[in-house]
DNA sequence: CTTTTGACTGAGT
DNA sequence: AACTCAGCCAAAA
């Protein structure tokens, strides 16, 4: 399984109304510096419909730019519409929505 | 095969 | 607090 499938599990497993950062993702993948592969695994998202990708962002818990989904509208419409508020700034409250992956539920 | 790049992050200015 | 710099490594050109 190469590193981008691995990738794709992980962020499946992401449950709604709540995201989660490219650094904790490889974190969980046991490769923490490599937050970059992990956020490009998603922008070539081959998986589109399958993996919510709208759900993982950057550590400031801002949308990253690039968007397959169409357009920064449509992935905040869909963040809102998962419960997720965003600030004045058009940012997420990480404190509050960033997903804990305790045991890591396979 | 070699080089560039990138939906990032952490540290430094 | 905001901006910049460098590093990290796999995939694409």
């Amino acid at each position: 399984m190469s590193y981008f499938e691995k990738v794709y599990e992980i962020v499946k497993k992401i449950p709604a109304g709540k995201v989660a950062t490219y650094g904790q993702i490889a974190r969980l993948l046991g490769t923490p510096e490599r937050a970059k592969i992990v956020g490009w695994a998603l922008h070539k998202n081959p998986y589109y419909g399958e993996v919510p990708c709208h759900r993982v962002v950057n550590r400031n818990g801002e949308i990253s730019s690039g968007f397959a989904f169409g357009g920064p509208f449509e992935q905040k419409k869909m963040l809102e519409k998962e419960g997720i508020i965003f600030d004045e700034n058009g940012k997420i409250n990480l404190n509050k929505y960033l997903w804990n992956p305790y045991e890591f539920q396979e």
